[in-house]
This record gives C-alpha cells, structure tokens and sequence, in this order.
DNA sequence: AGCTCTTTGGAAAACGCTTTCCTAATTGCT
DNA sequence: AGCAATTAGGAAAGCGTTTTCCAAAGAGCT
C-alpha cells in the first residue's frame, strides 16, 4: 500500500522515527554498527510506515560501487546466449547482482561501446560472450575500455574469447569437433561439407580446424569448395545449405559448425527434396536445448553452456587473481538420429 | 589507451583544462548553455587526455534520474521472451537506454521484488511480461509496488497482462485460438485433445478458452479429460502428451496451446512410435522462429513477437497518459505440415 | 559616451546516501 | 567510588554530478 506523496528519503524516515539520519541509516541496511532495539524497531516502522524505498544510485555514490554486473552477448535471442543469460541471471540472483543485459546484434564494435558504458555506470564486473575476433583493430579498442574498466576496479570475464585482459571461460571448440569428425567417420561417412560460419569469427574457426584434424587421422579431407561460409544464424544455415546444392556438391555428410545453422540446414534440404536422414546426414554443435525435437535428431556436441555462465560469474565473484584465469570446458559427442551409420 | 590512475572526475577535467566545474559540465554534457569555442576545446581534450568516464549514478542523482529500463521476464532462455527481450533492447539502444535484466524464473511472486529494486534504482521504465495471474494476493502485492512505482514517476508496461497498473500490450489469445480450431476442423478433424499449460497462466487459459469456443461453432467439443495441464515449457509439453497417450486417448489432432510445448509433444509421440503428421496432427501457438524447422513443421498461430517488445517499449517513451493504455495484436493462424488434411 | 541587453564563466547549493569522527552515557574493573 | 573501556547516538564530511544564481564583460542602442 503506497504512500503517494513524493519521494521518500532517509531524512523523512529519520524525522518521522525521532533519530538522527545516520541511526536511519545504520539501522537500514545492516551495518556492523549496533543499534539499541527500541531505535531500530522505531526506524523499521518508520520506514514501513512511509514506503521508504532507498536510492539506489545515492547508495552507489556514497559506497563508491554498484552491484551491477554488465552482460554483452552478441544476440540475446538466439538460443546459445539465451541460455547462457539465463544461468548467469540464475546465479546472480541469490548474490544480490542487478544484470544489465547489451546485446551488440553481432556487431563487434558496440562491445567496446558497451563496455564503455558499463564502466561508466560503475559496474561492478562484466561478461562479455564471445564475438568476433579477426579485426585487430576493433580488439584492440575493446581491450583498451576493458583495461580502463578493470584498471577503475572492475572485473571482466569473457565467455568464448580468448586474448582479452579478462578471465575467461573457453570451450574446447578444436578437440569436440575432432571427436565429432572421429565419430562420423566411424559410422562410414568419407564425403563431407562443412557449413562453415563466418570466416572471422574464432569459434567458427576452431570448430573447422579441428573437424579437418579429425577427418585426416583417418586420410579425410574436405575440399575448400565443400566449405562454406555464411551467417552464423538459422537463415545462414539455410542459405549455406542451399548454396552447397547449388554447387552440384553431393557430400554424404554436412556439418554445421552449430546447432542452429544445422537446423536451418535441414530445413533447406528438406525443402529441396532431400530425403533425411538416408540420403544425407547431417550434424550440429552446442546441443541446443531448444532444438532437441528437430527431426531428424542432430548428431551434435554438447557444450555445457549452463556451466559456461556460471563460471564466468563465478570469476567475477572470486577475489582477483593476479594473472587472469581461464577455465576450459570440453564438448562430448552425441550421436542421434541426423547421423545414421552409412549403408 | 587509459590512463591507469585511479580514478578520473569531473574536478580534474576542469583543473586540466584551467576552467570551473561548472564549464567543464556544461561542455560535456550538451548542456543549452554555450560555451566558449576555446574553453570547450579545451575540456575535450582534457576529457580525453584523462580518459573520463562520467559517474552514472553522479548524474542519477544530480539529475533525479536514470535511462535505466528494468526488463522482467518469467524465463529468458525460452524463445518467446528472448525474442521479446531482443526486440526490446533492440528498440531501446537508440534511446540511450540500458536494459536491466531479471528472470524471475517462473515464480511470479518474484516480480513485485523486482519491480521494487527497480524503483529503488530510479528505473525510468519497467517493462513486465505476462505471469500468471489467478493467485489474487500476489497479484495485488505486484500492483501495490507498481502503484508506488509509478506514483514516483516511473513509467509501466506489460505484456500479455491485464489488469495492472500500466500501459499494456495484449495478445489476442482468444481470437486467435478460435480461428485455429476452425481451420483444423475445416482440414477434417474432429477429435481432439488439448496440452494446456498451467491452469493459473492467464494466456495458457485464453488459449483454451478461445480453442473451445471455435470447435463449439462448429459442434465439436474436446472432453475434460482430453484437456491436460502440465509446465508451459517443452517438458511439459513432452509430458503432457505422454500422460495422454497413457490416458489410452486416441485423437487425431493435440493443440498445445504454445509452440513450445507442442515440439516438446512431437519427440513424446514419436518416442512412442506414432507416426507423425499421418497418424496424429499437431498445432502449435506462437509460431517461434526458432522452432520452425522442426518436422513435420508446425501449424500454428503467428504472433508479431517483435512488435510487442517495441509497442511496450512505446509506451515508456510516449508522454504518460492520464489512463493506462492498451494496444491488442492479433495472430495469424498458419498451417503447415504437422496438419495435413484430414482423410 | 552612457545605457541596457546578452553572453559567458564561476561559486555554491542540491541530490540521498554512508561513514568517520565526536560526545555522552553506560559498563566493568579495582 | 573512581577510572578506563566500551557502547550508542548525532553532526558533518564526503561521493561526483547538474544547475541555479551571480557577476563580469562585451554588444547594440540612442
């Protein structure tokens, strides 16, 4: 039940209770300060009575810090970072963290505006999700504001990106891709193309490297013109998927360097006629809960992105280390039925 | 390239460029006062020698207020409100705002907590997307902090929400739920069996609602043991739609009343070995992006996603009306492969 | 040349807290 | 009973901005 007049300061809880401002205060917000219970039971009913609600950014100057932590993803609705958000929401919660979401629409250099901002609104740490990493130029930038913000007391963990003043929390994107190329090739496939992502973009990157690593212990290659890069989105999994038809190419097996490019691919294949999974498979990487009931099911890597968020909050939350940290987290090959055996 | 030494105020600016806080503000900030050429040459480049970072909760305090927009959503990692979230921050940037994010998990008592902290961070804005809604203690717990909130100059919306104190964006479930069931017994069907989410969400109910009264006009009823309440998650879906086949239901269509729940009852039905669409259609609600390529692909009802985050995010920049606003948004019912005709 | 208007710059108040520094009162000793 | 040590309350000094209120100087008149 609100009390409508105006805002409400200490000084009117104060006032109203009979005590000093700095008693309000103390008895506020739990300091180590004692109080005797007759002034602190005056001043809680005060502030009840009044509907005192404490200002937040006055609090922030007078203790010069925030519990604001800054997330910047690169597209809060794609399911990868939803879900990554949603754990990093889910464990600040209960340590009183306020989170403020920025998502750069994957357009890398907003990063550094945002970490900008971030440090501006005094923010007590950040998490940055992995982006681009190619443009030298614009990584610079983005780590000159980080060196500011944690030079100004803030602290930064970074999701996916490595080569950041910041811990930070990696997927072995290199070795799950190469158990996956293993995995495929024990099932009999030999002709593969790979939906590749952008080219400049570090994740998409390792994730090809290392399924051509996995492809050649067994003396696989996949050729530069059955690698094809694209948006690292739905409609970029579909695109690339229709280009590689286009092309004449006839792999038995495609592999999309993630889950939500593997279902836009599957729906280009299936909306070309293709017969899934017996005329061609094809496979994921992340395991995207969302995208479990696609049929066919993928052939994907798991990333356990719930623990990525948690990681790197946990980063922020322990006491800063000297050298900054990095956590690897591995991938584990699922086979479902997107991936058949051959023959 | 920050300068690493401690931190940077508005008072060192000045003395850098020789002249008064007050000029060094008003250089900075745009202010309408002028300034001399000269003198706001040399603030600038003070301001960034020194690399400055103005203090947000500075400028909170002196300037009675922030650009903060606090973002609550039941669970970001769910589709339907990460798209509303993107659309949301989306619109938001332009305007200089930041967007604060919280999850409330799906307890909805959470949200009048929020709606508290965010008052207590003199948000400018809230934007509240749709919770339950029969529980009237609770319910009113959140109308009292909005009343405050807004009696203290903050703006309201929500989404898919009625009767709260703020502007509000509605779907029309009803409706929309109605045209759908009229197309599914135009394509034939006339058994059918409804995945209804929880009994207490006010859009899992209008769905429903509206569902039956389209069958109705056409003289088809669904039993109350044909209709299953379960989580409006895609394990309640998957749940659900076991529970029926245990039930020894046999239909020939299940509405879920999202989609959602429904890809979540397509992997129950195929773990049980229905061949889908042929055996047992399915219909969906929301028509997800992320969950079109799914198979067989979902019929559905479209709902303008984005623009319900922007219409919201509207209203907060909009001059306040003196009566709470609504704006309605209708669906669009759109038949895929989950439905084939019937026969 | 003597006025009154504009500009332009600075001093200082205000925003709402937290916290240090005092002072008064109480407690615990001897 | 007298003193030191502890406890409880208040006054006031920040925290870093914005903005009002003044004053000085220059511009435009007659």
């Amino acid at each position: 039940m609100p009390r409508g007049s105006g805002k409400v300061n200490l000084v009117d809880v104060a006032r109203q209770a009979g005590v000093s401002l700095a008693t309000a205060s103390r008895v506020l917000n739990g300091s180590t300060r004692s109080v005797g219970a007759e002034l602190r039971e005056r001043v809680r009913q005060a502030a009840a009575k009044l509907d005192y609600s404490p200002s937040a950014p006055a609090q922030a100057m007078a203790r010069g810090g925030t519990d604001v932590v800054g997330l910047v993803v690169p597209d809060i609705s794609d399911p990868y970072f939803s879900t990554i958000a949603a754990s990093i929401v889910r464990n600040a919660e209960p340590h009183g963290l306020i989170i403020t979401l920025a998502s750069t629409e994957r357009r890398f250099e907003r990063e550094a505006e945002y970490v900008a901002s971030l440090r501006s609104q005094q923010a007590r740490g950040i998490v940055l999700v992995g982006s681009r990493t190619t443009n030298e130029e614009q990584l610079e930038a983005l780590r000159a504001e980080l060196e500011a913000y944690t030079t100004a007391g803030g602290r930064a963990a970074a999701i996916g990106q490595h080569k950041l003043p910041a811990d930070t929390v990696i997927v072995e994107n290199r070795s799950g891709a190469r158990a996956l190329a293993e995995e495929l090739v024990a099932l009999g496939y030999r002709r593969f193309a790979v939906l590749a992502g952008p080219a400049d973009l570090l994740t998409a990157r390792d994730r090809l490297v290392g399924f051509r690593e996995g492809l050649r212990r067994h003396g696989v290659e996949v050729a530069a013109r059955d690698v094809i890069n694209g948006e690292f989105t739905r409609d970029g999994g579909y695109e690339a998927a229709s280009e590689l038809l286009e092309r004449g190419r006839e792999p038995e097996c495609v592999f999309a360097v993630n889950d939500v490019m593997a279902v836009g691919a599957l729906s280009a294949f299936r909306d070309r006629g293709v017969r899934l999974p017996d005329e061609l498979a094809v496979a994921g990487f992340d395991d995207i809960a969302s995208l479990r009931d696609v049929w066919p099911s993928l052939t994907t890597v798991r990333i356990p992105l719930e623990r990525l968020g948690e990681q790197a909050l946990g980063f922020l939350l322990d006491e800063p280390a000297e050298r900054s940290r990095t956590r690897r987290f591995r991938g584990e090959v699922v086979v479902r039925a997107s991936t058949p055996p051959l023959r």
